[in-house]
DNA sequence: CTTGACGTTTACGTTAACGTCAACATATGA
DNA sequence: TCATATGTTGACGTTAACGTAAACGTCAAG
């Protein structure tokens, strides 16, 4: 609480848990999944910044449905400091397909909006032809 | 195959399967979870139009990361015919439940993207990089 | 007639993503 | 000191979304 940590701000788990509103068991999950690494303090799990927002990465990944194996190559993109010729081509090419994929979900999610739209707009004259026709509240 | 048969396009579970590159246990598996309901002759499955209309609503609920039973409860407000007006409400609330998780979803498809944008620039940096210091063919 | 190709149902297996204990350590306030 | 809150590591349970295999019907071709 003091200023000596020097803006090193940490979380334990339950806060961390509480902010996202998911449990401490799927955060240790996703540790055990590779997905998270967080420093101990003795034995008890102290989440940095970092850590933070690899987690906000992972919920992410998971509300656009990806799998948590994939969510775990993704993250490890980012934190990738070179690598050799090969594995960039590589992973150039993996970044090219999830490209891909998410315009693919991009139009998918356009064209279900604009279904919603049709189908609010139906239940809605729906129900003003209900209301206009007296059978409302009268018994 | 002839003209007589007015236009009625019909599919059978293979050919459906083949179509989408799914497996026929999987259509089975939807019809058994309400998401499809196709005609018999017979015993066997005959599968209209429409049937095949649900099927591609089903994928694209499923690239965009929707259980199976969301996805059914999509499809069939597409079918309704209209409800009492609790009813109606209901539906209106999910409609836009739905609405705001989709639009969630569009922020983070544009967040992911630029991210990978990113990473893919700091790949061919490195490519470059890489190529320009000599070490490439030679041996 | 039998051999495939295609279809069916029934049932059990599998994987992912957690939930739900149990049994224990650790610190803190009453 | 005792209770309470918070943390830990197993280990087993659960649900969704299929895969896989068995055992059988059906129809056209050789």
């Amino acid at each position: 609480m003091s200023t000596s940590d020097q803006d090193q701000q940490t979380y334990t788990i339950t806060e961390l848990a509480r902010e996202f509103d998911i449990t401490t068991r799927t955060i240790r999950f996703y540790e055990d999944k590779q997905l998270l690494t967080p420093e101990r303090r003795g034995q008890q799990r102290v989440y940095s910044r970092a850590d933070r927002t690899r987690l906000k990465l992972v919920l992410r990944g998971k509300r656009l449905g990806w799998p948590l194996d994939d969510i775990r190559e993704m993250i490890h993109m980012y934190d990738t400091p070179g690598g050799e010729e090969k594995q960039l081509l590589v992973m150039i090419d993996k970044i090219m397909q999830s490209r891909e994929a998410l315009l693919r979900q991009q139009t998918d999610i356009a064209l279900a909006l604009s279904e919603f739209d049709e189908i609010q707009q139906r239940c809605e004259k729906q129900l003003s032809a209900l209301q206009h026709s007296s059978t409302g509240t009268l018994g």
